[in-house]
Order: structure tokens, then C-alpha cells, then sequence
DNA sequence: ACTATTTAAATCGCGTGCGATATAATTTTC
DNA sequence: GAAAATTATATCGCACGCGATTTAAATAGT
């Protein structure tokens, strides 16, 4: 019972943990022609998607801690692609929104899935299982995420 | 066509990027009780299995580098849970040995797994289902991985 | 109204994670 | 067998990632 236990999370966890490193690794030479990195990148993303939201909201989308999200958005805005400023309605939220160049990152950007595919494509797996690797990962994020806050996770 | 490639990457790299992180903070409160870091509690893993390594065994195992892997193994050092010393053979080599305090850890580590599954029993996947995603997600990694090092990457 | 609580960001400190570079020991090449 | 290339590890600088704490603003409780 233990034993099992144990085989299963010793097998599970690392690969997770492992593969997050490896995907960030195959994206960095596309995000490195746009002088970002990836956790910036996604940043952009949700900006790209929507613009004008709250830290809270970003913090929320990306699953991370404000101390991660402030001084990264520190570094976007010094690169001139966002600007923050504070809320008239509440003067403690930070309203952040993207410069003319942020926005103009966007068509940059757009080929870089196309790309990303291309070096994953070693991986031989097909587009199904591609499809149901993410359902899974999906719903552990669910359940996992809404531990902490029972926020709309989406990036979709 | 550039428009699937777009939805599939976003949806999928975000997914393994957050499900790690939150794998780690389900991690964090056992391992807090044993005073490590989770890259350490994997450093240790593997000195576990086999003992007396070179750091570039245990570079190659848990997918780091160097310059992860050396300050990782000096603050295990330091808590004195290892012992790092030259290879006679090979003067280049440092050989990574647990201390009886590092061997010791051992069992208190061993009620880990099974509690972490405990935490992670709210995302409803059945056994199958993990070990159908852990499948896949290894499939990834030896293809990724082995970009870098053709050997073999295996925790299990 | 006024204090207590909650909420939104920011700050501090420390441990990764990695590109780039350095250093020293071994192996290869000619 | 000496110079060149390779290998193993370490060092430096910077960007996360997060626990803990702080600050300020808004809301709740009485």
C-alpha cells in the first residue's frame, strides 16, 4: 500500500517538474529575439487578451504570488511595454496596461507556437495525446489552484 | 493550421509550468518538517538509491546544471546531510556522499509519499489516470531531455 | 463615528535555475 | 610528448518563486 504509494508520486512529480523546466528551455531562443522571458511572456499573454487589469488579476491567471508578479512587472514596465498606475476607484489596486511597443510585441510573438510545435515535435506524440496530457494537467490545476483561490484559472 | 498550433501550445505549456509549482507547495509543508528544499529532497533521492555519485550523476538525473546543482550540494554540506570530496581517480570529479545524519533522513522521509497523495486526492484522477499522465509526461522528458544528455533519466 | 478586519500591493530574504565565463584536470591529436 | 580540445566543476549575475512581514486603503462590526 505504501510501496505503491510511494512508486507513484516518486514517478509523477518529478517528470512534472522536469518537463516544466524543459518546455521553458525550448521557448527561451523564440522569447530571447524578443528580449523577454517566460514568465514575462506570460504576462503579455494575458495582457495581450485582455488589457487593463488589476496585479490581483494576473497574480491570479499565472497561479502566482505577488511578490513574484510585482517586480516582474517592474522589469516590463522599465522595458517600456507596460505602464501601472494606481486605481481612481480603489486606490489600492494597480491598474496595468500595455504601451504602444507591448502591444506591437503581439505580432511578434504570434509565430512562436507555430515554432514551439516544431521543437516539440521529437516528442512523437501525437496532437490527441498532446490534447488529453492537457485535460489531465488541466484538472490537477483545478483542483489544485482553486486551494488558494476559486478564481477562473483560464488562459484560454 | 497557425491558428491550432497557437491554441494547442497555449494551452498546454501554461498547464505544466502552474501544475509544478503547485506539485511543490504540496510538497513544501513535509518537507518543511525535515528542513529541505524540494530540489534538495530530489538531490537526496537519488543519493538514496545509490550513494557516493558524482555531482554530474546527480546533474544528469534530476535535468539541471551545474551551476544549479553545485550551491544546491553546498547547502546540504552545510546542514550536514552530505560530504563532498575529489575523486582520487579523476581529480576533476567531486564525489557526493551522504553523512549518517543524510542516511538518516531517509526515514523520515518515507511517509512522505503517501501523505502527498493525501493532497493531491482532491483532483479526483484515478490511479489509471496518473499513471497514463506520468506515461506520457516521461515520453516528453526522455525526448527533451535527451537533447542534452542521452543518458538515462530515470528517478524510479 | 470609530475601531477592527480584510484586501491589494509592495518589500525583504533566501533558494533555485540558467547563460556566460573561468579554472583545472584529462584526453586527443599531431 | 607538447599543444589543442574536451570534460568536470565552480563562479558570477540576473530573473524568478515564495514565506513572512509591512503599508495603505477599503469594508465590517459595534
Amino acid at each position: 500500500m505504501a510501496t505503491e504509494h510511494l512508486k507513484l508520486e516518486n514517478q509523477l512529480c518529478f517528470p512534472v517538474y522536469a518537463v516544466s523546466r524543459l518546455i521553458t528551455r525550448a521557448y527561451q531562443p523564440f522569447l530571447d529575439e524578443l528580449g523577454i522571458t517566460y514568465p514575462q511572456y506570460l504576462a503579455l499573454l494575458v495582457l495581450w487578451e485582455k488589457d487593463n487589469v488589476t496585479v490581483n488579476d494576473i497574480r491570479q491567471k499565472l497561479v502566482l504570488n505577488t511578490n513574484t508578479v510585482t517586480p516582474l512587472l517592474k522589469r516590463l514596465e522599465t522595458m517600456g511595454l507596460i505602464r501601472r498606475s494606481k486605481s481612481t476607484q480603489d486606490e489600492r489596486k494597480v491598474l496595468v496596461e500595455l504601451t504602444p511597443e507591448g502591444r506591437a510585441l503581439e505580432s511578434r510573438a504570434a509565430t512562436i507556437p507555430e515554432r514551439l510545435v516544431g521543437s516539440l515535435s521529437t516528442t512523437d506524440l501525437s496532437v490527441d495525446e498532446w490534447m488529453d496530457l492537457k485535460a489531465k494537467l488541466d484538472r490537477v490545476l483545478t483542483s489544485l489552484g482553486s486551494q488558494q483561490n476559486p478564481t477562473d484559472l483560464g488562459l484560454d
